[in-house]
Formats: C-alpha cells, structure tokens, sequence
DNA sequence: TTGACGTATTCCCATATCAGAATATAATGA
DNA sequence: TCATTATATTCTGATATGGGAATACGTCAA
C-alpha cells in the first residue's frame, strides 16, 4: 500500500501547509475561491483543489453566492488532532521530565568517559 | 513536485497512524523495536522504518543496550502542531456553547408543553 | 568462531500526491 | 445569445510512500 490520503482524516489533509494557510484564513470569515488565491499568492486551480481536500475531511463547508463559492471554515474535525497533542504537551512543559532527559544524556556522556577510560 | 515528505516536519510524520501508535507506545517509557513491534502486531521491519521517519523529525531518541536499541520519545517538535490547532479549539468550543443555548432553548418548548399537559 | 538474536536496509509494487497548464462548467450581464 | 467572470476538473510528470519479503549488519553467548 502507499500513503494515506490526504482525505483520509484532518491528520493528512492538514499535514499540507498551504492547506493549514487556508483555514487560517478563513478563520477570519467566509472567502471565495479567488480571495484565498490571493491572499496565499497561489494559483486558482490549486486553490480549488486544496479546498476539496479539506471539504473531503469536513474541515470547510461552501455556499453558493451566485457565481462565486464562498467556503467557510469549519473546525471541529481538528478536535481529534487536538485531543492527541495535548496529552504530549505535559511533558516538554513540565520541568522535570526535561531534567530527567538532562540527566540521561549525562549518564550516556559518563558512560562513555568510563569506555574511554 | 509530490506531496511533502513524511521526514519534512512532525505535522507528515504524525500523520500516519502507526507513528503516533509508536509514540503513544513510547509515552510510557524508552522500549527496544521488538517490544514495539509486538505491541502493535506489526511487522519489524516496518517499526524499524517508522522509527527512523520519527528520528528523522527528531520525535524520538535512540539508545544502545547491547543487541537492543531503546527508543525514547522526544516529544518537543510536537509543540508547533499543538500551537496551530489550540487556536481553533476555542472556535468548536464556542460552537458547543451555542449548541447548549440550542439545547436549552430545547428544554424551555419542553416546559412549555409540559404546561399544555 | 559459530550460531542465535535484535535491528536495519534493500527491493518491489501499487498508489497518491502536488504543481502547472489547459480546459470545462456555471452564472451573470449586455 | 454571447462575452465575461468565478470556480472546478482533467492531464501530465516527478516523487515518495508503506507493506511484504529477503537479506544484511551488529552483538552476545557458548
């Protein structure tokens, strides 16, 4: 097998920086298509095709406004990438864990001093 | 060009599911492959290639212990996915606020009707 | 040294990606 | 209806993935 789509889940749709620019930017509002190309300096079509993607995870939703499209953000599938990082946040904030990986690579350093030696 | 690299950023390497598997497996404690391995029913030659995607990103740490390598989580270049996705939480939470307006709105007609009877 | 164990690498292959260019579709206004 | 504007789709090509299988490498014990 190859790689998990993009539209597998928001872990693979949002692992695309030009992806995570759009919801940024849309974050500020409901855009159209050729807004968000502009204001990403990228071309229409890539842009579209990028807004399939995240469509494809539910990450934005479209209406119809006469010929243009204006696609809205919508976040809650960002929730289970949230809830997953989050736990992992405790341990480089916390300060004792950071001591500990201090004092491990200083074992490993006498270690090897007493290879040495 | 194709799609990123997985070795590009944490935001590739996480987004395949055995990955975070592994450092889930990892938050518990440094473990040599085999016992990864086994943990996840998978193959050693893939734990073997998965770690070296999550060493390439820096996501995890290696130890020589004679036949063994113990890998160990290194879980700071998880920091910026946290940082991208915490700004949206606010936005679905504020959504499950409005639902609990909906939801008691909800109970208010119920009173209502509770009247009626 | 040899054999066994633990881990890493290589090869194969089906599958997707992303950008760019070209083109198609849709809606509006004259 | 026709031209214009806004968006979507299709095609191409270079690239990489992930699993499976086979194999190579490294270390220890006898």
């Amino acid at each position: 097998m190859a790689r998990a789509a993009t539209t597998a889940d928001a872990f693979n749709a949002v692992a695309e920086p030009r992806r995570r620019q759009i919801l940024d930017a849309l974050a500020g509002g409901e855009r159209p298509v050729n807004d968000l190309a502009r204001l990403l300096e990228l071309a229409q079509p890539q842009v579209s095709k990028h807004l399939r993607v995240l469509k494809a995870v539910d990450l934005v939703a479209v209406r119809d406004a006469g010929r243009q499209r204006l696609y809205r953000l919508n976040s809650p599938p960002l929730q289970p990438i949230y809830e997953w990082v989050k736990q992992y946040e405790q341990l480089w904030s916390e300060r004792f864990d950071q001591m500990d990986v201090v004092l491990e690579e200083l074992k490993e350093k006498e270690k090897g001093n007493d290879k040495d030696q």
